[in-house]
DNA sequence: GTGAAAGCGCTAACAA
DNA sequence: TTGTTAGCGCTTTCAC
């Protein structure tokens, strides 16, 4: 039997608590642990005998046992980093954090630097340090699906993956904007407005967000000229690469949805720099609504926004529901919604 | 006994490899921790029976053991997250994280949003979840370093700190540049190019990198005309507010050190639209060598560099070895070096 | 060199 | 309602 329950350095415990309680130790485990079937007048001796000890329950002695750790990781692949730069990114991992937050779990950061790191990753994973993953949309060989899918590992994906890991895979878990949809609302607008000729200029075509979008405005120019569509790399300047090609291509065009605000920008500046009046001889619709981009244009992007932190939020709140109950949604698609401004 | 020891769905453990190699769980975990002083035939045994059933530690159960979790806290103050744009702060993150994956050490990611979050924080780090904390230097008034030194877990600060938490505190570990090393070359530079009237724009007075650079300023311009010194924000607008104070106070001035490199592009906007050449009539450095802006400006600025992600890597070592010795050095100070390009 | 056994601090049956 | 007890999976003396 321990003389002296508590050892200077050493963290008091259960016990400590329960001796000082003058109690047994489950009693003292049901009041950290919410208290309800305990005598109000115990429950308060309890409370009293932890407050005087500063007792912290013991994590990994929890987690032993209840075989939950209260933690998600969030997986970052390197190149992404530089993309908390981005505000895309650094709103997402906002949200995430804060429902994390208000879910008391706590957010473990694993950022990738090369392929090498994911044995790395599946140590960690596997050995029981987080009770599910969330990672964003990942290029169509990337190693992370396979890995957590081995272990069983519970996983959000940050916009719709590109692939399925399987004929019968019911495919990954994941948040996303109604690309789409958001895409046809747009060249509606345009054509709403009387436009004839809507140009497009879609992102990278491996990434679905672009893909998404490109579906989506062929959703609505049905005829679909193929001559009006140019690919460009969500940057300004492949936005005025894909710009001036378009103009090469289709001088009468009167309009241009391009896929993210970035390379709207780029659009803009070229169509300035050619002398085309915007809206008045094309109008420009965006993707994004990015701070401190869209309104910042000249002239200020009329552009279709997507609720970049509830998509963080969802992510949380769809792995921790998959957590408890074993059917919950698969995917998460967020409304889109037209903002307009005037350049369109 | 347990017949199926692999449940599926539940994890193997060292128990299931103990069996399938046909030796002791002792046995088993001192392979798994390196395998000294056992034999090499049953190593290989051991080794294979792991590969075979995909065992991978159990974290919790050896945490409990050993008392160690092999993770580390980086608590951002909420304000700071913004500053996940700064090139400053997720070069020192990535920095952190380099050293400490080479560690073998997990980063726990601790975002706090208001002060209330403070108890989360503390319970967090009182819970055993992880072995040390990193932390960016804070305002005086900061609850956490009073938490940290309770509840004695080991904290290093980006950033010398402040404040001191009582008359015989040792003071906080940290790892800084040398500021004030550093402001003392920048301007030594400037009067060895013979200038006669050093003004200096400082950062916020509440921070120790902006005071520390004022006090190396003071070294050398020991005759200290206080017309000579304005105070900024460490925003392009500061500067430039504080370049207008200075050239009204004192139009003979003939350089100016400002506090880092945001501030001087700002003092050199205001240098240029009043018609000032730089270097010709006033040279400027700056401080910090910030990616992108101090190269990008106009004309390119000499300025004094801090290795950032440099910082980072310290800080994590710092915590690191301060985990294993007792007597680990309190503090370290990174050099600086002066970066010479057009503007000084 | 290897195994047996104790125990890290906690929760969750099960008894009382 | 409360206490007793049996582990969770691992490391670590201590014998052999």
């Amino acid at each position: 039997m321990p003389e002296q329950l508590r050892v200077p350095g050493d963290r008091p415990t259960l016990e400590a608590v329960a001796a000082l309680a003058g109690v047994s130790r489950a009693t003292v485990s049901r009041v950290v642990n919410g208290g309800d079937g305990v005598r109000a007048h115990l429950v308060d001796k309890v409370r009293e005998a932890v407050r005087e000890l500063g007792y912290v329950p013991n994590h990994a002695a929890r987690t032993l046992v209840t075989r939950r750790t209260g933690a998600v990781a969030v997986i970052i692949p390197e190149p992404e980093i530089r993309i908390f730069s981005d505000p895309f990114f650094s709103r997402q991992i906002r949200g995430i954090s804060r429902e994390l937050t208000a879910q008391d779990t706590q957010l473990v950061l694993l950022m990738v630097e090369d392929r090498g790191d994911y044995e790395r990753i599946e140590r960690y994973l596997a050995g029981g340090h987080v009770d599910g993953a969330l990672a964003f949309s990942l290029h169509t060989d990337d190693p992370l699906p396979e890995i957590t899918r081995r272990i069983g590992m519970p996983t959000v994906y940050g916009g719709r993956p590109g692939w399925t890991t399987g004929p019968d895979d019911p495919g990954a878990a994941y948040v996303d904007a109604d690309n789409r949809g958001g895409a046809r609302e747009a060249v509606r607008h345009l054509l709403a407005r009387g436009r004839r000729s809507v140009a497009h200029i879609a992102g990278p075509l491996d990434q679905t967000s672009a893909t998404d979008r490109l579906d989506g405005y062929r959703d609505v120019v049905v005829e679909g000229d193929p001559s009006l569509v140019a690919v460009g790399d969500f940057t300004p300047t492949g936005g005025a690469r894909a710009m001036r090609e378009l103009l090469e291509r289709r001088p009468d065009l009167d309009a241009v949805f391009a896929a993210n605000d970035l390379m709207a920008t780029g659009a803009l500046a070229v169509l300035r720099e050619r002398g085309f009046e915007v809206p008045g001889d094309v109008a420009v619709v965006g993707f994004d609504d990015t701070e401190r981009v869209a309104e910042a244009a000249e002239p200020p992007l009329t552009t279709v926004r997507q609720d970049v932190e509830g998509m963080g939020r969802m992510m949380a709140r769809l792995l921790l529901g998959t957590l408890g109950s074993p059917r919950a949604p698969r995917a998460v698609i967020t409304p889109t919604v037209l903002v307009r401004r005037a350049s369109a």
